[in-house]
DNA sequence: TTATGTTTCATTGTTAACAATGTACAATGA
DNA sequence: TCATTGTACATTGTTAACAATGAAACATAA
């Protein structure tokens, strides 16, 4: 196979991950109205996918939804709860790095090196929203890894909630460094330098 | 107002409760396949409602979706998987009693004693499955308190699959007594005991 | 026998029409 | 003037029909 298999990517996917992109890059506001028929002109399908798609941002926690009313783009974590997140986003991936080291294949090392150069990419090009994209894929990575779709579905909902807070902040090269370190750690199997780089990362 | 007002539960909410029992209890069994024309069918709805609550479901980890093939029970978490739950309960939890403490009114004290009382009555009655969902009641209330729907998006799903490991440890009527101690905490004002009595229970 | 292709059917995904609900605003009466 | 009731409209909730997909059974050829 010579040339590289592009990613299937299912409809209501794609529709959540444009929905995300505009939530996080602070595109579409605290508390913005989602209207489902506006929504399923843009995206060019019925409200029927729309809808799924609601539900699921609701319960990943970036739209809050009234009964008989809609949803609407939730408001950023308060101080308390982003410090809470802080800490169980590293328990969690504490967790997934010492856990994932025995498992880590050749093919999994490469797929986050690839992740990283997105990264690097994306920052070059200041396409930050995409950054932010790539630094959540790698972690899931990981995480997904150490504990499957399982640990996927805990993790989620801590880590793009925080995401909603870190909007405007500049991100700088040091960013995409951390990633390298600990990709680094996990390469020479090294639990030690892998935690204290994630610890540096998460925050 | 002499008689009291019974709470209006949308019709989404009470399929999605009578399913999640359904997977608690054990009645539906890991990796059992739900259809959802039968399921329409036993509620009397259509699919869409179903579908519904099929995604919520599985957005909250007690199911596990195929696209273009459906849904099934999830699995028990393993031990090690348990494990870290336990310590991010915790975590939440205990931050949960901090914050809510100068928030506590009376009213919350007698919903909680309520919630209690229900408790008490499942245990006496032998019905176990009621009794979980007074012990998730209790303690969603008081995260509840302290952050809101947010913090009770990330707590749920962590809790709600643990309970799929309880199925059937016996329960005692030490573990009705555990929630009576951090309610008494809580009355009290005293964190720390409250904290103790927390975790006590929380294993 | 095994591997590959085809057919059939059950099931999920999608759509568009219809029902129910909430919101805003005007009409009514004190 | 203000509170209350009624009405119209926009929006969400639900349904049933239709389209697309995947799985299993069967047939075919090496």
């Amino acid at each position: 196979m010579a040339t590289k298999t592009p990613k299937i990517i299912p409809v209501r996917e794609q529709i959540a991950d444009a929905l995300r992109s505009d939530i996080i890059s602070g595109e579409l506001e605290a508390n913005t109205k989602l209207n489902e028929q506006q929504l399923a002109e843009r995206f060019g399908v019925s409200r029927g996918p729309i809808r799924d798609v609601l539900l699921k941002l609701t319960k990943e926690g970036l739209l809050v939804s009234k009964n008989n009313v809609g949803s609407s783009v939730n408001s950023p974590l308060s101080p308390e709860m982003q410090k809470l997140s802080i800490e169980l986003r590293r328990k969690i991936e504490e967790f997934a790095v010492k856990t994932c080291m025995p498992l880590v294949t050749d093919k999994d090392i490469e797929a986050l090196e690839e992740i990283i150069a997105d990264m690097q990419e994306s920052f070059d090009k200041e396409e930050y929203t995409d950054l932010t994209k790539s630094d959540i894929s790698f972690h899931q990575y990981i995480v997904n890894l150490a504990g499957g779709e399982c640990l996927v579905n805990i993790w989620y909902p801590i880590v793009i909630r925080m995401r909603m807070n870190y909007q405007r902040i500049k991100t700088s090269q040091a960013l995409v460094d951390e990633h390298k370190h600990i990709l680094e750690g996990i390469r020479n199997k090294d639990v030690k330098a892998a935690t204290a780089a994630l610890k540096k990362n998460i925050k």
